[in-house]
DNA sequence: AATGAATGAGAATTCATTCAT
DNA sequence: CATGAATGAATTCTCATTCAT
């Protein structure tokens, strides 16, 4: 990808991190970017545009270290400690796009840029589960409905980061993450 | 008149449910609630502070029926199944405002009222977090981090809402309820 | 002149004199008068009048104030320097009134109402005019064509006045009148 | 395009000549430009800001014109009356310009503005300032407080333009000015 | 590829005024 | 006389997007 492009998101990024997607405008990137108005539309369709490219950007990294995370897991409980410890400290190590993640996962523009996105989620799930699928079958994990393995794992960590993003946490989130994957471990176990 | 402040926030609940809080105009709120553009300034300040006391007012709504769900509760595991139970259940039948709930709980606007909700947040959290600490002390209830038991409780949950919200899960709650509950129940088990 | 209606003027030459006259909001008077939305509208027909009648008041009280000046000088050195030194005295005892009276002089509102006020205004003129007259006709006071009476004689002082107003003027006023005074007279000594 | 700026301002002053500053509507300025809403918030911050570059555009003018009548006389009564002629010549000359200043003069968005406009009325007031001094030292003007010189050399004049703009002046201003500038002269005459 | 002037639909908000109580 | 809820026309300003250079 060309510099000036990647240039674009990155301003982007840390003006949505910021301002959120609406109290964002394109003058805000245009300034954060160096580019001209004009430049911004030759390499973006639009402003939705940008913040698509953006979102997927950045879920490609996530689900690039996540499935990195249950790669090497080689024990039902690694494996979903694995999960939980990867979902927060990526947050950690990528503060600002993981606060991008979690605030356009409800906005409209994401919802409808979902044949990309959707597709993207429901393949993601598919790698994730084949994962788990292996010890629950193997009865290492616990069987569930298939809708709550996913709120099972990675709820209590989202809800973690929430809470450590709106400031409300006041331990570093090192010090949780092992009690956290151990109690995550424990729903899991058979 | 108490009565047209109350059509208002009716009307605003139900256009930012349809439209989005950027969605929604003014217009269309002015429509949806019969009042005039001067009447709804003349109870708001704008429409932020429509957005925001919309949010407080279902907070205490959700508020008051956590309290009684923990109230009722005359066990360790009652009382952790309640919650959950309850946290799903008002979405269900409060669909549309348990959806605003979670979608503008991200929201900038949302975020700088914080004086007011901050507090509120704090003192449920405190008195949610009473009935827990009696179980945790007399060993009927794990002992965890601070910050943990929230997530731990209703992380799962909420993203059980979450998917839902999303037209992600294709069971219906009602069904996926007592696993959850169960499987909620299991991690703070002694 | 009731209580109320002079609250209200009271509140809104203080109110005008701060922020403008399209500055000021009828709010802005209703908050400072103490007085409701309703009530400001009883006593007068709207925005216009309250401007008006304030205008009228303290024209008045200018009139009165320069014509006992001119009543008791008994020279036309003493009538000159009268003149002068009430029209910056006046300004200093009733500051924000005098403000008042010239930032609105030039306001479309006045001179709207002029059908008081000119004939008010011209009264004025003719008032004073008549005790100038009687010593340019003695050959006590220099002749000049009839438009440059006033500006000879107010001119100077009124430009005191603006550039004590806008905070230009470092000496004390008091310290300045005398010489104002003597050098007004200088213009009309035959 | 400077082009563009300067069509707003132009069709800026013919509005606000026409309607007064509060009377004219970004409309107004935009029907009389030929420009768009867009390219009038392109080029200036809002109405406020036109009204101030306006303002300021004048005062260049203004400025201009009385150093290089300063510059020419060669006398001390040149000196004084050719600041009179100017002063009075020029808004006969540019009537609409001029009266937008008289009656901006007093208006809180120039007050407001003052910073840039401050200086301005600073400096040139020191750079006239400079020719009268010199003829004071010589002794062929009067010595006077500070403050009084501009008052008692503009102020007449000002009355007379303030008179003239608001209809009250019969005759033509052309024969006044003569006698204006000799009865100015006289109060500094030695 | 880049620039930035120009566009104009659309939004929030203000405020004088009315009127039922 | 007093109150304050209600009205709605009018205004300023924003901002994504286009386009000529």
């Amino acid at each position: 990808m060309q510099q000036r492009k990647q240039q674009i998101l990155d301003a982007a990024l840390r003006s949505f991190a910021e301002l959120g997607y609406e109290g964002t405008t394109i003058s805000d990137i245009q300034r954060a970017s160096g580019a001209s108005v004009g430049s911004i539309y030759h390499h973006f369709e639009g402003k939705e545009a940008i913040a698509t490219a953006l979102y997927v950007e950045l879920l490609q990294q996530y689900r690039a270290g996540l499935l990195s995370a249950a790669e090497q897991a080689d024990s039902a409980e690694a494996l979903i400690k694995s999960l939980v410890r990867f979902h927060v400290t990526q947050a950690i190590h990528n503060d600002i796009g993981a606060r991008y993640l979690v605030v356009m996962r409800h906005h409209e523009i994401i919802k409808q840029a979902s044949s990309k996105i959707d597709e993207f989620n429901v393949s993601l799930f598919k790698e994730i589960f084949a994962y788990i699928k292996g010890y629950v079958k193997s009865g290492d994990l616990r069987q569930l409905p298939l809708e709550l393995y996913f709120p099972v794992i990675f709820g209590p960590a989202q809800e973690v980061l929430r809470s450590y993003f709106m400031g409300y946490t006041q331990t570093s989130l090192e010090e949780l993450i092992e009690e956290l994957a151990q109690a995550t471990y424990r729903v899991m176990q058979p």
